[in-house]
DNA sequence: TATTAAACGAGAATGATTCGCTTTTAGATT
DNA sequence: AATCTAAAAGCGAATCATTCTCGTTTAATA
């Protein structure tokens, strides 16, 4: 995804091509960890150190309303947003608060296909999300990557 | 979903049974919509007037943390609160902001059988929630309620 | 009924998000 | 290229859901 590409999609949705709008897409892209409107900020500052914290909820506001990035609630209190690259749903760990994509075509077909024969009574599908919740397991090392021979406290 | 068998839950999870924990569940029970903590404390004050914002915060914490109740992620900002009485799954309005529940046995079996079947690498599930986006749509009525004859504005 | 850790109450504090208002700017028009 | 104007950005203050602090009360147990 290039900066070209963004100013397409701003101009696409006939969104005002701003250098705001396009270092807030840029960053969520960057990014690329679901991040909190914070992690936005801090991130874009490093480049534009006067971007107001307000305009940048404005434009996650403009963005999510526009479909060009998502919102991702947690069970904590901040919002998350997520650049919609591809159709996705979400892993989320008890243990560590983190959310990972979780991509799989195979069974989107398979809800799509589920809901296209059992209709749901007077509502209308427009998006289905999956919220997997769960732990990661830390997968088994064949061997320690890196040895500690000297006590972790002196 | 009795009193006795809200103290019953409290007691088989260890919590100790107060007037205050028996009133949230009891709120989120009765209202049985989705409440917010809000709609939760309005809801408790009419009998109990003093119970304070911050136990009922506290409470929820203590009853989620428990698995009595869940909490509802929706794209807006506060938190919503749902007893769990039978898994299932959520409507979201995209219109309303309402939340609706959606039972369906049948697709929990499709889900875990899916997942039993293609297990998630280095991940370990507890729980799947469908957020089912889309829209309510307006039955068609066979005839109209009410005619207005007079016109809308004097 | 005495003990005590857990729970509660009241209100202040926090912090993410929004508001109100002014200034700036993107994009269209001359 | 200069002008125009609605949309967007900036900025500080305001909002408001949620959390914290800490003194008081209470449920559970002996």
């Amino acid at each position: 995804m290039t900066i070209t590409d963004i100013r397409q999609q701003l101009s696409e949705k006939g969104l005002k091509i701003t250098p705001q709008r396009i270092a807030v897409l840029e960053a969520i892209i960057k990014l690329n960890n679901h991040p909190s409107a914070e992690n936005i900020i801090d991130y874009i500052r490093k480049n534009y150190p006067n971007v107001s914290t307000a305009t940048v909820y404005k434009v996650l506001d403009a963005l999510v309303d526009n479909e060009l990035i998502k919102r991702v609630k947690t069970d904590k209190d901040v919002m998350r947003y997520d650049a919609i690259l591809h159709a996705h749903h979400h892993l989320y760990c008890t243990k560590t608060d983190k959310i990972k994509d979780y991509f799989n075509d195979d069974l989107n077909h398979l809800l799509t296909n589920y809901f296209k024969k059992h209709r749901i009574l007077d509502f209308e599908i427009a998006d289905i999300k999956l919220q997997i919740v769960g732990k990661f397991k830390t997968p088994k090392k064949t061997a320690p990557k890196k040895r500690n021979i000297l006590p972790k406290k002196a």
